[in-house]
DNA sequence: CGATTCTTTGAAAACAGTCAATCTGTGTGG
DNA sequence: CCACACAGATTGACTGTTTTCAAAGAATCG
């Protein structure tokens, strides 16, 4: 295959990217075609390979993040060099560091794919311009913002009263997906528990 | 003192806390006197004693609950019967079951005071009348929710990457003002560790 | 003051973390 | 295709921390 035969199928992957994200949007709110046109118009697309960052310590935050296919992990990294993993964020789902964007101050995130991913990434200015210009896509960012407090509560909740055993539970009952594609070690960094300890509760597990 | 003498008293009591909730407001956000009236307008005032509830579980939340004065506690009981605590809501700082209230559906929270505690209620109509009237109300409630879930991801972060002695540090940093207020078992429901371990923590720090 | 709530302390048991070694599966390059 | 490297998972032994239970002491409220 000759190099300049490259760009068409580039040109098409991205064009199937928004294809994707915009099934995600009609699917999630009420959007005339013009709303979809000039929302997909202020974005651009990115494939992301297993390992590559979107966001590291200390930069700033460049972008709100909708993952089209593939898997995002967001760490941080504790003073003692420990990297603790925040969340997972897969298919048709957002993510950013909101404080960063927002704000204009380095991170204290790093972003990772991992796995290959496409992304759908809109800058600060273009989402401010949105929000301004189509109020449905303001309800929507809205919507995403309180369901991702709601859950940071359930999961504070979980942090503070349930044993290892029962954090390993509800990670597989509540993204039973996301087990089978994160390694155990993560899913135990997650949760905030060593790996060897998930990996012995979930050998007791096994058994019963 | 005879009985009829008591309403001009309350009267003024409930007035001072419009008072000093208008002082919040005018430090917070550039409202015109209008929007002030019209929000406080909005509002009722009502006083809590010590042990009393503004919302116990399997209710249905009815207010956005502002904090004049006083202090509230915000918990949640595990299936076996343990009370852990979300949160401490003090004076000029607002609280609420935000998915109860939006969604009517049942709270798993109870919140209750822990001094006497003087609120600014706004139900959940009477917010929605305001968001739409008032854009700077409305601006400034996405900014609480924004710092809500701020506070709760540097929240999260201390759960899984804190030792014991970490999160007693962090909280009497974070909280010094808090920490005078409220009884160190407590504390140690908010941790997510044993009010024992927590004294004898607290001991060891003595020393040194 | 008496009752209640809160804190502290001790001792034992349960639990989780660490370290080191081994095992497993995957994928890459020769 | 095989061998090797690598990432991930497991296991054992040990250590350290935390919980639990029980009891006693301190502080606070009515």
């Amino acid at each position: 295959m000759r190099s300049y035969d490259l760009i068409p199928i580039i040109k098409n992957a991205l064009l199937a990217m928004f294809e994707h994200f915009e099934t995600y949007l009609q699917a999630n709110a009420d959007f005339t075609k013009e709303e979809l046109k000039q929302i997909c118009a202020a974005a651009t697309a990115r494939k992301l390979r297993r390992r590559q960052f979107i966001l590291q310590e200390g930069e700033i935050c460049r972008f709100k993040i909708f993952v089209s296919s593939g898997l995002l992990k967001t760490a941080r990294i504790k003073e003692d060099g420990t990297e603790y993993i925040m969340r997972f964020t897969a298919e048709n789902t957002w993510t950013t560091d909101r404080e960063s964007l927002e704000n204009q101050t380095p991170s204290k995130l790093n972003i990772e794919a991992l796995e290959d991913t496409e992304l759908v990434l809109f800058t600060r200015a273009a989402a401010h311009e949105l929000w301004q210009t189509i109020p449905t896509f303001r309800a929507l960012s809205d919507k995403l913002i309180v369901n991702h407090l709601d859950a940071s509560q359930e999961r504070i909740f979980m942090n503070i009263s349930y044993t290892s055993e029962e954090k390993y539970h509800s990670f597989i009952t509540t993204y039973p997906d996301l087990f089978n594609r994160v390694p155990l070690h993560m899913v135990a960094s997650y949760l905030g528990v060593s790996r060897e300890t998930l990996s012995r509760i979930r050998h007791a597990q096994l058994k019963q």
